[in-house]
DNA sequence: AAATTTCAAAATGGATATAATTTTAGAGAC
DNA sequence: GTCTCTAAAATTATATCCATTTTGAAATTT
């Protein structure tokens, strides 16, 4: 995708992400023309994407809405992703090579390490949020470039994780955390 | 997605499968304007999505290539789309209805009679396929309609089918397709 | 007063024009 | 003869313009 395009894409992405773009709420594309700096042509293009991706609703002749989540859709979204992801690694495991490993192994324990020293000095849970996220985006990325499947990342991208506000409260706490990192840690052993 | 947007997405989706535009081919936009008799704007939104989809690969400033296929992916596609229908098949179980069932029955049952009377009567395989295509496609769409997520759905479009040309040998004799058949009506019993 | 119709304003989809980028093709140097 | 550089051609990306559709409020009817 070509740079004022991509511009669009990650500020409207962000924007929905962060919640400047409520839920349900209607999309017009002059507001984000104005939002990106770009002409409507890249706007048009960022929606689309957003739209393939489920971030937003279109609809013919009547522009989009950002997608709103049920309990339900956001439940059955995490089973799907975790049924690929389970998938991607039994690909993985054919392929896999000694700095793999290696990667992955550092991946974890940095993380481990992290969260040990943080409980360690009673630190509140939310200032190991980014950290855990950008660390958890490099681990599943890893294991994509491992299985070289360009169609289940972007499966994967497609069953992209339902806006902050909804997983908040299901993922972030340092139990979920060492869970996910427990996870990580058996799929290396695998 | 509009009108002449989606003329544009089933006109090139269509010369891909068949194979009127080859693997590894470069797509051109003005050649494709003149082939769906609309602009180069409903064209390109058609290649985005078919590039997003998997059928073509788009680079920046470089346009786009018929997505050319290994064995090897065609292999991953097809148990990767196993993977995503065996769940969707979960899914369906606690939401089926009975007139869903009945429809099912008979869509297996049709398809049935139609091999068996094939073959009592010695006809060649092909004259089957496009029945056994549409069958197929019938019975997949009912599942969907039945779980009712629009996301699972879109999934398994993103892992479209590779072009006929791929599936041909792998798909198409009476063996295979009665053992689609015999598949589909376990999924019904279940 | 409620419902329906009409019409203008606004928003989207599509076509075309312009700008930027990449590819090519040929001239010149080695 | 091959390689490199450059300018023209081709192609893509973006902006803008036009057409079509939708929306919503005012007016008319029941």
């Amino acid at each position: 995708m070509s740079r004022a395009a991509d511009k669009a894409y990650f500020i409207i992405r962000e924007a929905i992400l962060n919640g400047n773009l409520k839920e349900a709420e209607k999309i017009v594309e002059e507001d984000l023309v104005e939002l990106c700096q770009v002409s409507r042509t890249p706007v048009r293009d960022a929606l689309k994407k957003l739209n393939y991706e489920g971030f937003i609703k279109l609809k013919q002749n009547q522009g989009g809405w950002v997608r709103q989540w049920s309990k339900e859709e956001v439940r059955e979204v995490f089973e799907a992703r975790a049924l690929v992801e389970g998938y991607i690694i039994q690909l993985t495991t054919d392929k896999v090579m000694d700095e793999d490993i290696a990667f992955l192994t550092n991946n974890v324990s940095d993380l481990e390490n992290i969260i040990t020293s943080h409980i360690d000095k009673n630190i509140n849970v939310e200032s190991i949020i980014p950290i855990f996220l950008e660390n958890n985006r490099a681990f599943h990325e890893k294991l994509y470039e491992i299985c070289r499947n360009d169609r289940l990342r972007n499966l994967m991208f497609a069953l992209s994780p339902p806006p902050l506000v909804h997983r908040t409260a299901k993922v972030f706490d340092f139990k979920r955390i060492q869970q996910s990192c427990n996870d990580h840690k058996m799929i290396v052993t695998a």
